[in-house]
DNA sequence: GTTGACTCCGAAATCGCTTTCGGGAAATGC
DNA sequence: GCATTTCCCGAAAGCGATTTCGGAGTCAAC
């Protein structure tokens, strides 16, 4: 129905073959400058597109990676993902590469996936996200062959290519700044160890006490699950202490929302007696009352940065082991980190709530 | 390096033609069961993956459609994206199909996606959302004959394939609910009419009030930017009015959050004095306090809904005319909406207030 | 025993592009 | 002026499937 104008409309019209008007478009060097041009010029003017397909075919190159998106363990995966894909998407576009994105329904699911992109080839490489402390997944690509990028690190990233964001630092400097504005007594709310970020700030936390010159006290590492709950229940654990803190290093923003709820119901006010910082930058912390101070990490540049490691990895211009980053989080200051007030919550006062 | 077990491997193992082969994994009905059988089982055995270029070149199918992120003209994007993807990707996986990204930059660069599309055809069919009331894409994918579905209507999706939420039934809904609870004072405060969604949610809020016998008062019909400060705005000037509203429909979640915080700052309580509703179902609505009422809309299965209509189009089995379906908003009643209470704001109040 | 209708499979053409190979023409060397 | 390079380009062989076409068998029918 339509005129298909393939690299054998263009020879003809040129009196060259279909090789040559191949080669011309394609920079090889045997072909004269002025061949090229003119074929060039013969292609904008006839509109030719390459069949992305045959190409692939000849070529043996897919130029298409696959992003593999988090099985839904929770609903938190929602906010990064788009930013996180429109920064590789872009990237990838930029370089005439294809984004396909892998949406697994359960672990088995995502292994025959992979087993499938092992055997058809169609997808060059993966990257993958939200990573465990134990990552089989690791294990499992490198066994098959398949070229990978992973956004976070693992016990089993050792060789692997990999950008993540210093948690640890991010924890450490989080920690830190609340140690400058006076506080002393600094807990943490962080994640289950099994995922990998969550023990990183965990450390961050644990050698921002030590660097500030305090120490970690009875009771303040809690640890819960990654949701609005997880935060307000292990908040509440905090402020039975005996000594409740006057600050918490919370392992996410929502985990920070659910725990200044807690802080709230005790009859203080975040920010006032009790400081809070919490963690991704994500939009909605800025609109709450007061505002929560976070650390915001970049996730476009993350994106884009980690389609581009997984080119040169494929090409084979890299190994995997040289492209591992390590990208910063900022400290977005807002209205939950305070010096101490006056009001800091002792023991005693805990026992008349239930 | 490998054994690329291609269709030649099993021929020679079973004393087949190449041919047969690929006809009796494709079920050609010119082929015996027995043959089948064994054909099959060898490809089993040899774990045979069929070469997708190769597939796609020969039959001239490209079993990809794309989908087109929304440019980022906010943040609003965030949310949804992720399970709406995930549900188009997991619907296409289970069909065989593959499921691409696009995110253009620009209305510029989303052109030249579109005609890149056209002439190369990799991608047989596309997705797009974030509709605008009058949307130049329907025109233009028409007129390059690119089979696409909308997630969103448009003046211009005449007789194009989409699928919507009823915007306008939700806040008929919205505004019944609220009337039901007593309320006579009923605000709107709705995004820029440019947006399908915010002109078809303004009309559902007009329509109920009418079906609830009431009317719509002088300034009661707000219009902002989709933002928090937007809706802050909004809810200032309506807090201003000689009589303000005791309940207000909010074009977004995020609206309807900036508005609250205009009722705070006012010295009244949302959901008490002025009852609000949000709409968009977003999680961090629970966790704010008290949490926001609000109308949730399916994402998941409007992804995988999407993908199957874009599929039957792309085949051939259906016109993109009879495509248009509308999926329905369902109400999460929450902290925000009660029947009005005794501190109803008055005129006379706001004087007081800058 | 010829005809006709089915079954089931192989040959071969294609899909549109890439890439190797080789050779004619022009440029260079001595 | 003859042998060598160097420059360009065409021929042709894939890449790994799909799909059309036709023909060799088999079986029933008359």
């Amino acid at each position: 129905m339509e005129e298909p104008t393939g690299l054998k409309v263009i020879a003809e019209r040129l009196n060259l073959s279909e090789s040559t008007v191949s080669r011309a478009l394609n920079d090889y060097r045997d072909i004269s400058a002025r061949t090229k041009a003119r074929v060039r010029d013969a292609a904008e003017e006839l509109g030719y597109e390459p069949n992305t397909h045959a190409r692939r075919l000849a070529s043996g190159k897919s130029d298409t990676i696959g992003y593999v998106m988090p099985i839904q363990d929770g609903q938190l995966t929602e906010t990064f993902l788009g930013e996180l894909m429109a920064g590789m998407a872009k990237m990838l576009a930029g370089r005439g590469w294809d984004l396909m994105v892998l949406a697994p329904h359960s672990p088995e699911d995502e292994l025959a996936m992979f087993k499938k992109i092992a055997r058809a080839r169609h997808v060059s490489g993966l990257i993958i996200s939200r990573t465990y402390s134990d990552d089989p997944r690791f294990r499992i690509l490198q066994d098959l062959e398949i070229p990978f990028v992973s956004h976070g690190r693992s016990n089993d990233s050792g060789n692997a290519a990999w950008l993540d964001v210093d948690n640890e630092l991010a924890f450490v400097e989080m920690t830190t700044y609340l140690a400058s504005l006076g506080h002393e007594r600094i807990a943490h709310i962080g994640g289950a160890p099994v995922y990998n970020f969550a023990r990183q700030r965990a450390d961050g936390w644990k050698r921002g006490l030590k660097d500030a010159g305090l120490k970690e006290m009875a009771g303040y590492a809690e640890s819960t699950e990654l949701s609005f709950e997880g935060g307000n229940a292990a908040m509440k654990r905090l402020l039975a202490l005996e000594k409740p803190p006057t600050a918490v290093c919370c392992v996410s923003d929502v985990v920070a929302i659910g725990a200044m709820r807690a802080i709230r119901d005790a009859g203080y006010l975040p920010g006032r007696e009790i400081s809070l910082v919490g963690y991704d930058g994500l939009e909605i912390g800025s609109l709450i009352d007061p505002p929560l101070t976070t650390m915001s990490q970049p996730l476009q540049s993350a994106g884009s940065r980690l389609a581009e490691m997984l080119i040169t990895i494929v090409e084979g211009k890299s190994m995997p082991s040289d492209n591992q980053e390590l990208f910063r989080a900022s400290l977005v200051r807002r209205g939950t980190a305070n010096p101490p007030g006056e009001g800091v919550p002792e023991g005693r006062s805990t026992t008349d709530r239930q």
